[in-house]
DNA sequence: CATCGAGGTTGACTAATGTCAATTATATGG
DNA sequence: CCATATAATTGACATTAGTCAACCTCGATG
């Protein structure tokens, strides 16, 4: 369904930082051909190497982005309402480097690349802020190059724990939100290894009960983690 | 030394294409507390962790990035004349991510963040260059990412020859650029396991002497790494 | 309620990669 | 040109991680 048809999502899209400081014209060009779709589970958005023709918005529902070479798959990101994914290859009008899929029954908005770059060479708020989302994606991908680089997986999955506790109420407790498979594959190991140092992680101090995860030692889980803002924390 | 003083390195710094089109008052407020400073080789720069003052730009010499952790260190990217690094921290006025030192006897010039954020704000043609420029550098490490998670170090390395002899010439003859251990490093690999990497790839057609490189068989090479544009296209 | 199937776990094994120590090659400065 | 330091290589071994097959668990469904 077209965009304007729905103004409670159009507000919705208003809001966010990408697209909150620009000209009210601007936005009505950029939400023009934009269109509010549902999707079921599991359905593949877009594949890598195909042309970037929208820039996409999670409302609701979540999206795995993935990466395939060689009969080889990883996940490289989930991504959560609300916001935007691969607007790097919308504003350099380039291939997708990554697919996406549905995750869960998903609500997302399509905003036609061609308008993201018209509106982005229009509106200096806007570009300001599209600098601002890539610089914050960009070094979201170095952190996650030095985890890769510099951890073991065991050290991956206890400083995933350390950050996703603290981002989620801080309790000592909480819910993967996630399947352990996809766990794996975004931290970079089979889901059998996953499941070792699951294990391992019981002399840290990281109880697991299914999917339910309790910190019984704080204290002894991060002498092994080893946080560090400079790769755990997302704000920096 | 100011740059406002050497003419010359201004204009060279002018070409780049982050550079190239702003407008020219806006290009003198960047360049206004700008130096150009030579520095001996194995000089630290920068750290990560600390505040971003300077955007680099290397004019001679070569750069590399670096990040360490518990005691492990990792190289990043290598960067050779002309361009940048660690922009995304100073458009964000967020901290380094990586530290930087000199490879070899390298000038550099150093311009002010605070005032690339200033022209930023002002100039729209050097927004959108900026853009271009991060949307570039993020593309790059989601490529790096998926190099890391989908491939193993053997592949790693053969696909770094092949990427590294396509830019260069082209003619199955080469020389490394950097050292065997930096290589290593930035392969995500020990030394001792890039010395033997390279010993297997001399039945995949490629012939090792020193830093000399010579591929006797592409296609066996190119079976073994099957590259993708979507990994090793430095252009993509 | 029984069945089915996907996700998860486990064990046994293999492959990839890292570590340490010793040795050899290479480059550099006196 | 030699002395020295650093890089590179090699062998032996340890650790980390992946593979394969079997099995378990649990929720969905007929």
């Amino acid at each position: 369904m077209p965009l304007k048809n729905r103004p409670e999502k159009s507000a919705e899209l208003r809001e966010l930082a990408l697209f909150s400081n620009m000209d009210d014209a601007h936005f009505d060009m950029l939400t023009r051909g934009a269109y509010v779709q549902n999707f079921p589970p599991a359905i593949e958005l877009i594949a890598e190497g195909e042309p970037s023709d929208f820039l996409f918005v999670v409302i609701e529902g979540s999206v795995e982005l993935f990466a395939n070479w060689n009969e080889r798959e990883t996940t490289m990101a989930t991504i959560r309402p609300v916001s935007t994914f691969i607007l790097a290859a919308t504003v350099k009008n380039a291939p997708y480097l990554m697919s996406a899929r549905t995750l869960e029954k998903s609500r997302l908005i399509l905003l036609p690349s061609e308008g993201v770059r018209e509106v982005f060479d229009l509106d200096a708020a806007f570009a300001r802020s599209v600098v601002t989302e890539l610089a914050q994606c960009y070094r979201q991908t170095v952190k996650q190059s030095k985890n890769l680089k510099l951890r073991t997986s065991l050290e991956r999955l206890a400083n995933y724990l350390i950050r996703y506790n603290d981002t989620n109420g801080d309790n000592n407790a909480f819910t993967l939100p996630t399947e352990k498979r996809r766990l794996a594959s975004y931290l970079g190991m089979t889901p059998e290894n996953l499941s070792r140092a699951i294990k391992s992680l019981q002399q840290y101090g990281v109880m697991f009960d299914g999917q339910h995860v309790s910190i019984t030692d704080d204290k002894e889980l991060r002498q092994l983690a080893k946080p560090t803002p400079l790769i755990d924390d997302p704000n920096l």
